[in-house]
DNA sequence: ATGTGGATCATCT
DNA sequence: GATGATCCACATT
C-alpha cells in the first residue's frame, strides 16, 4: 500500500519515455471507459531543456512537473487542446513524458462520439488523444490511478524508433520523441515553422 | 503531398 | 499584451 507505486516511472525522462510505449491509458467518464494503447511519446526535462515547460522554474501551470513520478500534468494548448503528460524523475527534479498518440482499444464508440473522423486518427496527436479521453485541467496535479490510469505494458514494446520532437521552437532537434515502428496511429512529424537556431542537441 | 493561416484561452511578464 | 509541447481548413503543386 505505502511506498513507491511508480518505480517504473522513476528516472531520467528520456529513459522512462520508451517504457510507456505499449502502455494502456484510460479514463472513465460520461458513463463509459476509453482506453488508449500508447504508440508515441516525447520526453521533456528540467532547467537544461529549453523546450520544457519546467525550464524557467516552477510556476502555477507546471507545478505538477516538480511532483513525484506518476503525477498527471495536463496543460491547455492554444486554448483548445488538453495535452497529457506523466511526471518522471524524482520529486523536486522536474521531468515529464508527453503522451503524443495511441490507438483506441476500448470504448471506440464513445471516442467516436467525442472526436469523429477516422478511427485511426481518434488519438493520433496529443490534442486528439486528450479529447478522446475527455481530459480537463481538473486532472492536472492528480496522481495516476484516480481520474487517469495507466497500466504498464505487459511485455516491452517491439521496435522503437526515436527522432526530434514535434512542433517545438527551442531545442527542436533533441531526439527525445519515441514511437513504435510501423504503427499507423503515430502522428506525422511537423517541424515548428520558426525554429530558433542554437544548440538544439544539448 | 505540402504549405500557409486562423481559432482561442490559460498562463506568464 | 504576448505566447504556444495543436488541429483543421483551404490553397497550391
Amino acid at each position: 500500500m505505502s511506498g513507491e507505486p511508480f518505480t517504473w516511472l522513476t528516472g531520467e525522462p528520456d529513459q522512462v519515455a520508451p517504457r510507456l510505449l505499449g502502455a494502456l491509458v484510460s479514463t472513465s467518464r460520461d458513463g463509459g471507459v476509453v482506453t488508449v494503447r500508447i504508440t508515441e511519446v516525447e520526453a521533456y526535462g528540467g532547467f537544461d531543456d529549453e523546450a520544457s515547460h519546467a525550464c524557467a522554474g516552477p510556476t502555477r501551470r507546471n507545478q505538477p512537473m516538480f511532483g513525484p513520478p506518476g503525477t498527471v500534468y495536463v496543460y491547455l494548448s492554444h486554448g483548445l487542446h488538453h495535452c497529457l503528460n506523466v511526471t518522471t524523475g524524482t520529486a523536486g527534479e522536474p521531468g515529464a513524458v508527453l503522451i503524443r498518440a495511441g490507438e483506441v482499444v476500448e470504448g471506440i464508440p464513445l471516442a467516436r462520439a467525442r472526436r469523429g473522423g477516422r478511427d485511426r486518427d481518434l488519438a493520433r496527436g496529443p490534442g486528439r488523444l486528450g479529447q478522446c479521453l475527455a481530459l480537463s485541467l481538473d486532472d492536472t496535479g492528480t496522481m495516476l490511478g484516480h481520474g487517469v490510469a495507466i497500466r504498464a505494458p505487459a511485455v516491452p514494446a517491439g521496435e522503437v524508433l526515436r527522432g526530434p520532437r514535434v512542433g517545438v521552437r527551442r531545442a527542436a532537434d533533441r531526439p527525445w520523441r519515441y514511437w513504435l515502428a510501423g504503427d499507423t496511429t503515430v502522428s506525422g512529424y511537423r517541424r515548428h515553422p520558426r525554429v530558433d537556431s542554437g544548440p538544439g542537441l544539448v
